[in-house]
DNA sequence: GCTCTCCCTTGATCGAAGTCAAAACTTCCA
DNA sequence: TGGAAGTTTTGACTTCGATCAAGGGAGAGC
């Protein structure tokens, strides 16, 4: 593992603020793997033997039932995923798979739960993370139950801009098939919906949006901080 | 409050392990309160001041966007609510409303903070719930991105047979217009998904359901452990 | 016991979303 | 460069769910 990965792993909210000696405890126990795209890292209903890091690359999180599949989150670096499962030391209830070649670092489950026992900074850390992750999935929900397909992929959109320090266009960073699960709708529905915007002042070209009318897709999207914005 | 609430609040699972001290502290602070049914708690987007618990009655959790309202769960005693909003010292993403005459237990959220910081077994029960509310979540999204409301619907039945020792039969403890809610769909939709469900085995009968027939309840539900099971 | 109100149900209709099929476009690799 | 495979788009159709409207039923209060 490279300095530069161990600092920026170091950096994560979950990290920042364990001791040296812990942190260091923990890395010794782990290791970094690299995959290519498209390998399945974790399958739904296994025990969870390893807390995830993306380093570099990316994963979708996944999941399926009576034999439908959607996707619940894509997870950039660096960020750690499944934190819940491992806590518990009960079985995944998300399958995990890489999108592009990938590199992360995986911690035996046992390693996180004594760290976060002999580290209380570490503890207070996972507090932190696991509220952020449970208010996030919260704002999901209320997403899916509370808006139509089109009303949803507007406002991921207008997030997406924000993201990207937003002057009036977006690159879509994910295949638009992975988009659709994520947004809860088919892909021949997402291609309508963006049909749609058009309309509303979102105009697609491949992976390039343009806002030609941005009070208008706001307008349309109605985007409220509760759901949205990914800092409340 | 009386002593027979104090030793049920003392063995949620939340306060189950801390001191003894601790406790008492957080009890100090607090104040119990009744209320008469559909009066609202908590109002989404407001400071989260006060660690809800419900003793006696009922709570809806809901949310509104857009013009639109929804249901996220209910809460039945003894059990504490809102706990990622208090913890994370922001404002609460969902609403909560009686649905009976209620008693309910408020902390103060500083107070449950200092209570973190200074005893360590809460802390760390402060960790498991969040991990289960976390997996909670996450398995209502799944429900409702892979699913029907019908499919749904059979699913909350069976899983309500199970809470109640299933003798082939159910009492639902909740008006249908919030189970509709809940679930996801409108209230005509639920009585549609009820007429429905009379082909698969299950036949209601205001607030009673039979389960004349089992085998094809479950086989049109198609149960799933990481969607509908409590525990896992 | 009666009425009023609220809830639940049923029917008709509309809009949103899934399915099936095929064409257009990309990307990647031989 | 020329497929080949996979992705995206479009079209026709079906299903699911929301909306609007009206009727039936159960409980609360007089």
């Amino acid at each position: 593992m490279r300095p530069e990965d161990v600092s920026e792993v170091r950096a994560l909210a979950l990290f920042r603020d364990m001791r040296d000696t812990t942190f260091e405890t923990l890395l010794q126990a782990s290791f970094l793997q690299r995959f290519p795209p498209g390998v399945v890292l974790i399958r739904e209903n296994e025990s969870a033997d390893f807390l995830h890091v993306v380093i570099e690359g990316g994963v979708e999180m996944f999941a399926a039932s009576g034999g439908r599949e959607t996707t619940i989150s894509f997870e950039r670096p660096v960020s750690a995923f499944i934190l819940a499962a491992v806590l518990k030391d009960q079985v995944y209830l998300q399958s995990a798979r890489t999108v592009e070649a990938s590199r992360i670092l995986m911690i035996p489950s046992a390693s996180v739960r004594r760290a976060m026992d002999a580290d209380p900074a570490f503890m207070a850390a996972v507090v932190a993370e696991l509220a952020t992750a449970y208010r996030s999935v919260v704002k999901d929900l209320k997403s899916q139950k509370l808006r139509t397909g089109a009303e949803r992929l507007a406002n991921w959109l207008l997030r997406l801009e924000r993201e990207q320090n937003g002057q009036g266009h977006v690159e879509i960073d994910v295949e638009k098939r992975q988009l659709a699960a994520r947004l809860g709708m088919t892909p021949e529905n997402l291609s309508r919906a963006f049909a749609a915007l058009k309309a509303h002042g979102a105009a697609v070209r491949g992976m390039r949006v343009e806002f030609t009318d941005r009070a208008a897709l706001a307008a349309f999207a109605q985007p409220d901080p509760l759901v949205d914005d990914e800092r409340s």
